[in-house]
DNA sequence: TTTTTTGCAAAGATTTTGCACCTTA
DNA sequence: TAAGGTGCAAAATCTTTGCAAAAAA
């Protein structure tokens, strides 16, 4: 049976009874390619090569929200961007720079277990947690003339 | 002197080149009566009883925004929403009920620590951070019929 | 009095929809 | 062939802008 990352959408989707389609394989290699977040507008002229409408993103998008295979993010000055979750992509963190706006993964451990720590007997059932940290990356506030 | 956090709002914009006039006190009241993260169209009606007009509040919350007096934060379905940051509202995490979408504060002292630790080192400066956390919130996953 | 802010209403963008036709399962 | 999915173009929404009048410093 089928293991890569493309044969297990194929299979949640059916099993949300929606259906594998060209298109819905077309955005979900633009944002595995990416590798990082991206905002709609650039999702769809990614996929507009491909011949894929842009109302297709919209709803494309809404049904990948809505059956877990992707997850919003807050980029710099409020940008809403998609990028996949797991098991489509490792459970990660972000690190945006408030100066240039690039995104960087952190690994998520160290983080995680203090999170899960943090919540235990509040009463919630936690089901995932997003972290962003901002600052500088390197580029960033290495010295320049 | 004045400590209250209008004063310090007064003494900020003007630190900045910006005014303090009406329209601003009352989008800022707005969010910090409201005490929870804002989507833009609840706070436009929010001010409009206020006769403060909707182009003002978009102008205000991306002044706002650069001078850290906001900042966004992602609900449910990837809406935006504007909140206070310190020194205006303390520092804290998120919890969003997938369900219902009600957000709630948590406490972040016990994360944060292990956030700082997990960053020593990576040659990226810190500035702040956003965590949140999602699943159901008691309500939602309290038996019922 | 100078500089910023605001209102208004129009312009521009972004998203959503309806419906006929095409595909997947 | 039944249930979804897609394209297209219009409609509905949401945001931004220009400019003249009003307000802050």
């Amino acid at each position: 049976m089928e293991r890569t990352s493309e044969g297990h959408l194929k299979t949640l989707l059916r099993t949300q009874g929606l259906r594998f389609t060209p298109d819905r394989l077309r955005i979900f290699r633009a944002l595995a390619d990416a590798d990082k977040p991206v905002p709609v507008a650039a999702l769809i002229s990614m996929v507009a090569q491909d011949g894929v409408n842009q109302a297709t993103v919209y709803r494309t998008l809404e049904q990948f929200l809505a059956v877990q295979v992707v997850q919003t993010v807050l980029l710099k000055d409020g940008i809403v961007a998609y990028e996949l979750v797991p098991p489509f992509s490792s459970h990660h963190h972000h690190f945006i720079c408030l100066d240039c706006g690039a995104v960087q993964d952190l690994p998520a451990e160290r983080v995680d277990s203090a999170l899960d720590k943090s919540m235990e007997g509040t009463g919630l059932r936690v089901m995932t947690h997003k972290v962003d940290i901002y600052g500088q990356c390197e580029k960033c506030h290495t010295p320049s003339p």
